[in-house]
DNA sequence: TGACAAAACTAATATTATTAGTTTATAGTC
DNA sequence: GACTATAAACTAATAATATTAGTTTTGTCA
């Protein structure tokens, strides 16, 4: 019996296991197998296997508040975006299935709905030079959002072609984007 | 015992399944009951439930292709672009659950692939007033392609808020787009 | 009418998640 | 140091999933 076990240490099998063979993919045979005990067994430690989802659901967005809240500091204005987006794309790319659970689960537990608001709040923040108006605002936090989210899941699902260039593809995209708020500030 | 039942009419059924109560929850039984069939007849018509999904992707992408070929019909430069992402996000908002399949399954499918490219073909068109350089073709089309996927599955995943003034909000953020290519133009 | 093929069926199997009930091991207490 | 209570493992069983094999029915066509 293999005792001293944590649910962290659940979650972490289930982390690396998603981002490796997929979200789809995630059972709870495998989880207890790389736990070294049997199924019934992780009842002790999860609720079920959508607990699990959520779980890395939750850990996935504070990870990504983490990364993009580092990257925000000691920068203003366009570099600011710029290393936000490049910071959340990498993380998006290195975590496949971490992030494919942020975004499939249903968004109902407190911890992950703090996280993405604390996102939001920073993007705010970073937006906060360009003084724009109330809607603008708003409009530009979901354009932001959209940009990021879309180019690196049609990346970690293969959406694009060959992958030459993308950086500079996904850099490009951002610059126009900062470009446009420039003129609508 | 129900004669007269065509692939078609699966694949038909399996799409207003997915697109009322998910792609995740689709399942064969739900198919089979809705034709009056058992379950192991429907492998007179299907694979397994991967051929299913795999021509829902399909027809997904086949539709998209039609809809996005249709608004761009007659308009041209930042006209046709707003009037191809109106439509795509139209399309998705409308048909989440198919929307879903196109992007999870693996493009292995020939007229899958085939209606992506043809797709790629007619936004490239679409930009070809802008007589962007190679490269900045494949940035233009990524980022349009990227802006409104992202948008759209943020939008259906509940991504945003409160779901007011979503239009706005996508339109100014193509309007941004196309701002964006007449700058590098 | 008879034969053949298409398309339904039943039955069985393997894999999933989950629950119930039982045993074992550890930690704290007298 | 033994005793007990609890935490955490286990086995066993159930329901739902997809899938396969083999059988029966149905419709069509010669």
């Amino acid at each position: 019996m293999a005792r001293g076990i944590t649910r962290t240490q659940i979650i972490d099998s289930a982390a690396a296991l998603v981002n490796t063979h997929g979200f789809a993919a995630l059972s709870l045979a495998q989880i207890a197998s790389q736990a070294g005990i049997k199924v019934p067994s992780l009842y002790n430690y999860v609720t079920g296997i959508d607990d699990v989802r959520q779980a890395l659901a939750t850990r996935g967005a504070q990870e990504i508040l983490a990364i993009a809240t580092h990257a925000a500091v000691g920068r203003a204005g366009g570099d600011a975006i710029m290393a936000v987006a490049l910071a959340y794309r990498t993380y998006i790319v290195h975590n496949p299935g971490v992030y494919t659970a942020t975004i499939q689960t249903d968004n109902s537990d407190l911890a992950f709905q703090h996280a993405n608001s604390e996102l939001l709040r920073v993007l705010t923040q970073i937006l906060a030079p360009y003084q724009l108006s109330e809607p603008d605002l708003i409009h530009a936090l979901r354009g932001l959002r959209s940009l990021v989210h879309g180019f690196a899941t049609l990346e970690i699902s293969g959406g694009f072609g060959m992958p030459v260039d993308l950086d500079a593809s996904f850099v490009q995209m951002v610059q126009t984007f900062i470009g446009g708020l420039t003129r609508v500030a």
